[in-house]
DNA sequence: CCGGCTGGATGAAACGTTTTAGGCGCTATA
DNA sequence: TATAGCGCCTAAAACGTTTCATCCAGCCGG
């Protein structure tokens, strides 16, 4: 059966195009035994709208777009999660897009998006300098919102979780604990939440003093990124060798446990670990992961509905950045008697 | 700036409307000379392709769309991954639904795709019964590509793992372990992965028989499920207390696994457990977890593969199923000295 | 000098909607 | 009786591409 278009449904039920379309759009604009007519001409030839047609007409499609660092992270699966919620309420329909961490698969993504001309995009972008493609799409009126990233920029919304505080909550805590060599492990830098996290650890290193901050980059946010970077860590001289490590992230702690483990060191004792994210299966590491919690469903459902505001309101839009508070939860992988370290 | 179109670059170049498409989508039969200029007026005018139009023309889009039961499930999310791969380097452009486990939503999520004329679906159906609604794809000529989900349908291709295979390796592993009581741990059975794995263990157990397989139902494929249906099985009288839980997936079990041990039972003394689906956290857990692997990203890419194929080859293609083995994989939840169990 | 060929460009049709201006037959009002 | 208003419907334009049938100029062989 080929596609029936609206001209064949008006044929089937004996009116003119123009009403078959009322009745898809505007159905109590059409007398009811007409609308019934069309109504089973519609359901006899099988008929289904074409989309294509309809956006090039309205100028613009009825998709959000959320393009996120990694499908598999649960951070954004949850992100997601919370999006499509609001997202589909409004009738529209989200679409995930995977940037990998990679700027240039960013690239390419950010450039079929506006080829589709979607309503709006929800990004976690790769880098934190300029970002021209974002720029771009905003110039063509397609509203953006910055997932997770607290861009001052006047000409976007965004959603965020204050990372810096996350950072200082989870160094502080360490500092309680009375650690004095700690680590930063996280990478690459250029991805805002990973330096982010850390500025807010110096800040609070350099607030309370006393202790000595060894940053140890990992090549990206994942397990295997985070066993490599224990590797590191443990290769050094047992001087140097830090008592804890604050993770950017919950993979990344992930893979220090793992590699600690399997060198039959014990956590925290030889090694506390503070995560960042509290994502599900931190609470069921083998040694339940200290981490820094954030709203999650909420960071994407909010992101949502500033985006939809935006897309729906036009020029008379205010811009508007969301943050929210993260919160540290304390676990056994840095939970301690009190006592001074060396 | 408003949108230019194909029409505002022929004008600034000098030249009529095909011609610009002509270097847009054939440039090697346009003299060099017209299509620099061409190309200069695009650059200036800072023309975006419209793909509504494109794709109203063409009769379909370039997109593919894949259908999850959850975005959250690790499990997916790295079949993703691997259909990604295989849809990107052809060109198109993979949009991740997720149905949620939830009949309603998957066909709201068809019906959208239909109307964008979808080059191809791939998508693990929530339930097993007949799927008008795919069907009904495929009657457009759209195909479908079934994951996850063996169908001996003829008229459409499929990838899958033999659940009922790994099924039975649990089920024998754990009877060589030496286990008599023993559970089945998931739902909902409409899930066919769900089904077939109970399948595979009923089966070993008929084949060598001498234990109990009690079968306790979840409501979903979640860490939140698993604990709840720990919590059932922990409160039956101790002589009815399986000693042994086999869970639908990884997920489940890790639910499981928290309840045990938040109860302050050992695994696998008290109880062993083993999964499903050998997710990347299941070696990271608190008691690292058996489980079954499957080659999760391979058949996200073979999946693909079998859909480009199908779209292209259009009459003519033979549809085909692909079914890959899984694997038993031992870790400490299940590994204990054989001795015979009451 | 003519016919045919070729590389390069053109113009118009077509894809399937939505929307807008208007038409037609009624009824209610002045 | 004219007029306005209303309910229902129609016809046609427009959205931005791609493609196909032409066309034109130049060139070659005869």
């Amino acid at each position: 059966m080929a596609a029936a278009n609206i001209k064949e449904v008006a044929r089937h039920a004996g009116v003119s195009l123009g009403t078959v379309s009322n009745v898809l759009n505007r159905p109590d604009t059409v007398a009811p035994a007409t609308r019934q007519r069309v109504l089973d001409a519609i359901s006899e030839l099988g008929y289904v709208r074409n989309d294509s047609a309809r956006q090039l007409r309205a100028g613009h499609s009825r998709t959000v777009a959320i393009v996120v660092l990694d499908v598999a992270n649960p951070f954004f699966t949850d992100v997601v999660r919370g999006a499509e919620q609001v997202v589909e309420e409004a009738g529209a329909m989200l679409v995930v897009c995977n940037s990998g961490e990679d700027s240039a698969r960013e690239r390419r993504h950010l450039d079929l998006l506006e080829e589709q001309r979607v309503r709006g995009v929800l990004i976690t972008p790769v880098g934190h300098g300029p970002q021209p493609n974002l720029d771009k799409l905003i110039d063509r009126g397609i509203p953006v919102v910055l997932v997770d990233r607290g861009s001052g920029r006047a000409s976007r919304c965004s959603v965020a979780v204050d990372d810096v505080l996350g950072g200082r909550l989870a160094m502080d805590h360490l500092l309680d604990q009375g650690h004095h060599r700690i680590a930063y492990l996280g990478g690459p830098f250029s991805i805002a939440q990973v330096a982010d996290r850390h500025a807010g650890a110096a800040a609070a290193l350099d607030d309370r003093g006393g202790a000595d901050l060894r940053v140890a980059t990992t090549s990206s946010l994942t397990v295997a990124a985070g066993r490599r970077g224990a590797e590191d860590l443990l290769a050094l001289p047992a001087r140097q060798r830090p008592t804890a490590v604050f993770c950017a992230n919950d993979l990344i702690a992930l893979g220090v446990l793992q590699e600690v483990t399997a060198r039959g060191l014990r956590v925290p004792a030889d090694l506390a670990i503070v995560g960042y994210d509290d994502i599900e299966f931190a609470g069921a590491a083998a040694v339940p992961l200290s981490s820094v919690r954030q709203p999650r469903e909420q960071l994407g459902r909010t992101a949502a509905q500033l985006l939809l505001e935006e897309a729906s309101a036009g020029e008379k839009h205010r811009h508007r950045h969301v943050v929210f508070q993260p919160e540290l939860v304390v676990r056994r992988s840095s939970d301690q008697p009190r006592r001074t370290r060396r």
